[in-house]
DNA sequence: GCCAACGTTGGC
DNA sequence: GCCAACGTTGGC
């Protein structure tokens, strides 16, 4: 079992667009950075995924996800009408991945950047490294579990 | 909205 | 293979 998390800007897509989805599941998609996409690659059925809102009045974790599918080629690179368009990537040879997401839970309370960045646990996480742009990355389990205290949820 | 930091592209 | 130019991310 592996902990991850993942940004969105809100103003795109937030965890209430998620969780009014049918079923709360929908494919993560969209993303065009290798980096990314390798952990996306990782992921496994079960995993459980911090959803970050991004690029936003306060950015910060806002909930939980639980990887309900592992990866499958990103059939929006395929689409030309998509901003996602990639025509290096095709049916034959994709070069670009998604996975379904579950929504789990909005916290009641978010958990600000600016709050994570003042927890020495947390250092070591590239969401709060200076010019970190990283939108997938995995999280440790210590870091998963002082998050939680942090939010002070139930787990 | 600004802009620093970053990743990618493409000419050479 | 280098690296300048460009486009994007995302905090502030």
């Amino acid at each position: 079992m592996h902990y991850w998390l993942m940004k969105s800007e809100p103003s795109t897509y937030s965890i209430d667009t998620l969780l009014a989805k049918p079923q709360k599941t929908d494919y993560w998609d969209g993303v065009r950075n290798y980096q990314a996409r390798n952990f996306m690659r990782e992921m496994k059925k079960k995993d459980l995924v911090f959803f970050y809102h991004s690029n936003c009045e306060t950015p910060g974790i806002v909930g939980k996800m639980e990887i309900v599918e592992e990866a499958t080629p990103d059939i929006l690179a395929f689409d030309f009408n998509s901003p996602y368009y990639d025509p290096k990537s095709t049916r034959e040879n994709p070069r670009w991945s998604r996975v379904k997401v579950k929504g789990l839970k909005k916290f009641k309370h978010e958990l600000s950047l600016t709050s994570l960045k003042a927890q020495p646990g947390l250092h070591e996480m590239p969401l709060t490294q200076r010019g970190s742009r990283l939108s997938v990355m995995p999280v440790q389990k210590k870091e998963w579990d002082l998050i939680l205290r942090l939010l002070e949820e139930d787990k």
